[in-house]
DNA sequence: TCCCAAAGTGACATTCTCGTGACAAAATCC
DNA sequence: GGATTTTGTCACGAGAATGTCACTTTGGGA
């Protein structure tokens, strides 16, 4: 079982440069998600809250500047590290990337290990004590905290192992959607996971089993996998 | 009544170059203190506690890297951001320069503008640091203080490595947030930390033994890392 | 109502992870 | 320079987490 990574989101419109960035945070240990329009990267910030975001200063539509500026209104995204990305080089554009509020410049072409020490320099600010948190996801009566990796339900902390705690995480943002155990297992486990899909039964009931008398919200679709209620027990 | 200026600290042998960044930093609102030998800048550091530190890579006897990292060894300095610089461009020395610890890397010639942007994104990440008396970080019983390098625990003085106390003090500042063995690495060994994760476990125990019954606070996460509780035992 | 595929359940072996004590190297202190 | 402290590594063992399986129960269609 892998430790919980950083998310990076890499946000620029050629993909050749995405796939560039992913395949070296990947090997450095990052998890990575991606977008290739401003607009994306911005939904994608919100909903999943990357530990940083790399951001490709020339966006068709809507640029990197007007991104940088609408994650730093957000409450939610406003404490996330951006690392503005940019093929220009002139002073200007650096003073502007910088004003937006953007925590560190990488210009084009980038060697990717020194893209990966500044992301790794970037990333290490992480929310001390009195800092903002990330807010907590919840749904009805579970709450969730990534960070700590606890689970509250109707007030009371759960002790969740990492299986568990992801398995619960995957049906809280999915709140209502059927996850079939192909898709939990690839989810939860990873890709190249060749387990039974029996195995998620087994997860799914021990996890209903912690949850108590919550444990009825999650339901068995039968033929076809399994969904989180969104109404209370 | 006017807010304090951040202090920044210029450490370099040339006098040429303290000059320009000194009037620069001047005109951008910053107090600077100046030392032309790494031995000199170390001290001014720690009596000064500025909120950044500018380090020339290049100094006669002790160089930038050494400087950096003893900055980043005593508890006190440790989290003091500090913006290395050079002459040299070349990718080993940037390297080179971000795993010692240096929060940022700007290189000779650099345009003043730059620099001071760099320093500001810099300044900020460290919100409190340096400015007024170095606040004593506290969390439930246990209370530290980073100058005299002391955790009272309970009303009761306790005696720590160096080791100890950066890793007690990473956790107080983190309270309730996993830290995998990497981030703990990193983050108290610093990131050339060429070392055995399971190094962090035999720290964890002997914090644990030395702070008795608090020690429980410290809890494990399978598969994850370790994380402070936040209430008390 | 019967049938049977799908899902629930308890048990078990295996794999991992972590705590611990010991030890040698390195740093620090007199 | 010798003594002491601090530090990093290792091997071992206990116990937790996980994946699989055989068996039972369930539920919906024929």
């Amino acid at each position: 079982m892998e430790a919980m990574n950083d998310r990076v989101l890499v946000v620029d419109d050629e993909k050749d440069v995405r796939d560039l960035i992913r395949l070296n945070l990947r090997a450095a240990g990052f998890d990575v998600l991606e977008a290739s329009t401003g607009a994306e990267g911005l939904a994608i910030a919100k909903h999943d809250l990357p530990s940083v975001i790399i951001l490709d200063l020339m966006l068709p539509e809507m640029n990197g500047v007007e991104v940088c500026r609408a994650l730093r209104r957000n409450p939610a995204t406003s404490r996330i590290p951006v690392l503005m990305l940019t093929a220009k080089s002139t002073e200007d554009d650096k003073v502007e990337g910088f004003e937006c509020g953007a925590d560190d410049y990488v210009t084009k072409p980038f060697s990717p290990r020194e893209l990966i020490l500044r992301v790794r320099a970037v990333a290490r600010r992480q929310p001390d004590q009195g800092v903002a948190k990330p807010s907590p996801v919840r749904s009805g009566s579970i709450q969730l905290d990534r960070g700590a990796m606890t689970a509250t339900i109707l007030g009371k902390k759960l002790v969740l192992t990492t299986t568990e705690f992801r398995l619960l995480e995957l049906f809280v943002r999915r709140v209502g959607n059927i996850q079939s155990r192909e898709v939990l297992l690839s989810e939860v486990w990873g890709y190249q996971a060749n387990l039974d899909t029996r195995t998620v039964d087994t997860h799914v009931r021990r996890l209903r089993n912690k949850l108590g008398k919550v444990g009825a919200m999650i339901e068995t679709v039968r033929g076809s996998g399994y969904r989180l209620n969104a109404e209370g027990p």
